[in-house]
DNA sequence: TCTGGGGTCCTAGGACCC
DNA sequence: TCTGGGGTCCTAGGACCC
């Protein structure tokens, strides 16, 4: 009796407000917009909306300037992200006790769970009771033959609910939708699609997959033809993930003229990220500054560095590139990201990449 | 209406080498 | 005087995701 591979795509809904609400629960049923340190008036915007304030059209990357003058009467709260990540560690565990599950974790809120069954659907409501008998969280599950298929699919299923897509039902699901809501495909991709005629995911499939090369390069191309289908990897990677390197950003509330200012702030920068490049342990081999000059003119400097585990290096080097920056100009930006030397083990693509890809 | 912060991966083009 | 072809490495920038 050999059962079938399926991939789960498991999704918290609303994650971010439902976990503040469940610490508060006089905010049931009220709107609530997580977002920045919760100032609806400072430059920031809105990591999750509950359902309630997502009725008047706010969305996650809305300014919460935007948010509250949709929702007045909204409860802004700032981002508390040890509590988000202690929410999804107990999340985490709860789907990696599940019987015969390989667990591949995506992010705070979302996981890919491969199983072997022969009722996926009965599968995924047991996941979802003990997601929410453990942390009270509500969760939608997406079933897939195909990494892919059960991610797309989970968007079918929320709130709380469980929808399957596979090759069997792909085009008759999808084939009619704009090539935008497939995952991976954003605003600007889906706009050069529309300029090669192609605007629904049936058309994407029907493409041949060289004639998406000369506009998307010899690896985009194809895989932007594969997703069309549906198609691609089923393997759920349960390979603990080793982060590439680690950056740190600010948004000025104003706008930066001073250099003595933009040195500080690239010395604190560099202090923050240094936080987490000793957590990890690894030498830094490059290093990146971004610059955003008022209003979205965004530049980078930087790259390789020599193999380095001095804080003081990694500072020095810092205000090296910020030696490029354009004086005279309004700073609205900056960031720096520390590239790590990656383990050997890691090296050989053994360790997950973007799922899917 | 005015746009965060933390990530990953791909591509174009230049430098350099043989 | 004009200028090959292949390969690798690097930087800057683009695109996407949560």
């Amino acid at each position: 009796m050999s059962q079938n591979p399926w991939v789960l795509h498991v999704d918290l809904d609303q994650f971010l407000a439902a976990v503040e609400v469940l610490r508060r629960p006089e905010l049931a049923g009220r709107p609530v917009i997580v977002g920045g340190r919760g100032d609806p008036t400072e430059r920031a915007v809105v990591s999750t909306a509950s359902y309630e304030a997502r009725v008047y059209g706010v969305r996650s990357g809305m300014p919460l300037r935007i948010a509250a003058r949709k929702v007045p009467d909204a409860v802004f709260l700032p981002v508390d992200r040890e509590a988000y990540l202690e929410a999804s560690d107990a999340v985490m565990a709860t789907l990696r006790a599940q019987p015969g599950a390989t667990v591949q974790v995506l992010g705070w809120d979302e996981a890919f769970v491969g199983v072997e069954t022969d009722d996926p659907e009965a599968y995924a409501r047991s996941l979802q009771a003990a997601v929410l008998e453990r942390t009270r969280l509500h969760c939608s599950v997406g079933i897939g033959d195909t990494l892919v298929r059960a991610k797309v699919a989970t968007g079918f299923g929320k709130p709380a609910g469980v929808f399957r897509l596979t090759a069997g039902n792909w085009l008759e699901v999808m084939g009619g939708r704009p090539t935008r809501e497939l995952w991976g495909v954003g605003s600007r991709v889906s706009a050069r699609l529309a300029t090669l005629g192609i605007r629904t995911v049936a058309e994407l499939a029907a493409a041949d997959p060289q004639d998406l090369v000369p506009e998307f390069g010899p690896k985009m191309g194809p895989w932007y033809a594969q997703l069309g289908r549906g198609d691609g990897s089923s393997v759920v990677d349960s390979t603990p993930w080793v982060a590439r390197g680690h950056s740190r950003e600010t948004t000025f509330q104003r706008d930066l003229t001073d250099l003595v200012q933009v040195d500080a702030a690239v010395r604190e920068l560099a202090a923050r990220v240094l936080e987490d490049v000793a957590a990890e342990g690894r030498p830094v081999v490059g290093l990146t500054l971004k610059v955003r000059y008022a209003p979205f003119d965004t530049t980078t400097h930087g790259g390789k560095i020599p193999e380095t585990s001095d804080p003081g290096e990694v500072v020095a080097r810092a205000l090296e590139l910020a030696a490029s920056i354009e004086p005279g100009r309004p700073i609205r930006l900056l960031g720096l990201r520390a590239e790590l030397a990656m383990p050997e083990d890691a090296r050989e693509g053994h360790t997950p990449t973007r799922a899917g890809w």
